[in-house]
DNA sequence: TTGCCAAACATGTATATACAGGTTAAAATT
DNA sequence: AATTTTAACCTGTATATACATGTTTGGCAA
């Protein structure tokens, strides 16, 4: 099956990103999307609810569905995205540096944030990252073993999150993050370009899979000029 | 009409809340709560659907829905919530003091930030917020009179959200947020309680009602150490 | 015992229908 | 002319049905 909806959902995307339809202005109304596509209005409403999910328009009962101008969508620094599609995406000048790839018991913080039992070995990678020639990002991921057998030196300094959708097949589904501003520890001043910076952003996520089962857990520790978070939000 | 589909959901959460269920554990299938609540199963599945996208279950295709832990749903520091509904939540030794109540012509920034014509005045409010008696917030509200013809400093003082939605009626929708870390402004190390703080964390929001109209726009500037911003995201 | 297959059950997709209720503008009434 | 009513059209809610597809399990056959 081709999905249906989803197949709509991306063509009105499309549109909404050319301009097809100006910001402030109505979509078609439910019934004439039904037509254009020759679908049934829920298959319809159902794609109209991902485009409100994510922002892209307003519905309005009785009126219909704004488009909304979002200065947003440019910059898709939130969600669940790789560095490479991030950096691909904002067309950075950027590379990765792989610090260390060991396989071995975590400490008892990352035992903690994984959930993991006694003897379960983890996968932690520090990975550096340059932008503009200036190292800004520190990445520490630790990758349950179960799930992720495998791991190279060539994998991480490309990109970890091609590797186990396309090579393993995991399916990545959410997350949770936490951010907060901290001081930076000795290792960051030794591994990042520092000078003159006497904050640290850090974010820590924990990453599920398709089937809720947690795979993932990474700090990533950002300069603070060279942040931005970017967030959507419904009210209720 | 009183909505059926949102009745189930807010006892479905009450019930995950409460427990009822283990975490990591199941919750019971479609037809099952379709039975148990009289509903068909159309609206079970939209009641899942919010539990879904507020990430609290996750559905496994072909098994069920599946309990998510959130470490995270204590700390409701995402989203649209006015410093009263949080500092309540979080059960916090907070205070407000308006520092500024004035109907003004906005300077360009803000104008621009608004989408607003030469001569729309805004009501611009700042507000400073004590916790544990350290000042640790500047808020800096814009609000466009048209939407909002009256403030009061009793207003500011209590609750700005609860006087638009409460006797003003307005149905606040959704928000654009951007969190960036910069540093400190003369203003802020006048009026926070800055010492041995060398950054600050500004939280830019464009806020809009349920008929897509821009109408607030806010910069809330929070000392570092007492930050902390939880997402959750879901891929693709 | 092992391996395979089918049944039972789970969620996913698509459609049709009905009515409730908000919005607008034209028509009817005062 | 001003006001009210109505009709047309919009989204919101609720239900029923059908079939597709993924998961698990128990039974049958090799």
């Amino acid at each position: 099956m081709q999905k249906k909806y989803l197949a709509i959902y991306q063509d009105l995307l499309k549109r909404i990103k050319e301009h097809h339809w100006r910001e402030q202005e109505m979509l078609p109304s439910e019934n004439e999307l039904s037509t254009m596509y020759d679908a049934s209005r829920e298959t319809i409403r159902k794609t109209l609810d991902i485009l409100v999910r994510e922002g892209y328009i307003q519905k309005v009962r009785g009126k219909g569905s704004v488009i909304i101008n979002r200065h947003m969508h440019h910059f898709p620094v939130s969600g669940i995205q790789s560095f490479k599609e991030l950096s691909q995406k904002l067309n950075l000048d950027a590379k990765t540096y792989v610090h260390q790839l060991v396989l071995k018991k975590p400490r008892d913080e990352i035992q903690d944030q994984l959930n993991l039992s006694k003897d379960e070995r983890v996968w932690s990678v520090a990975r550096i990252r340059e932008i503009d020639d200036e190292k800004v990002i520190l990445d520490k991921d630790y990758f349950v073993k179960a799930y992720v057998p495998e791991l190279t030196v060539d994998v991480c300094e490309n990109s970890i999150y091609e590797y186990l959708e396309g090579s393993l097949g995991l399916e990545i589904s959410f997350a949770e993050k936490e951010i907060t501003v901290e001081e930076p520890t000795d290792e960051d001043y030794r591994l990042l370009d520092m000078e003159g910076f006497t904050n640290i952003v850090i974010i820590k996520s924990r990453v599920y899979l398709k089937d809720a089962s947690l795979f993932q857990y990474t700090v990533s520790r950002h300069r603070p000029d060279k942040f931005k978070f970017v967030d959507f939000a419904r009210r209720s």
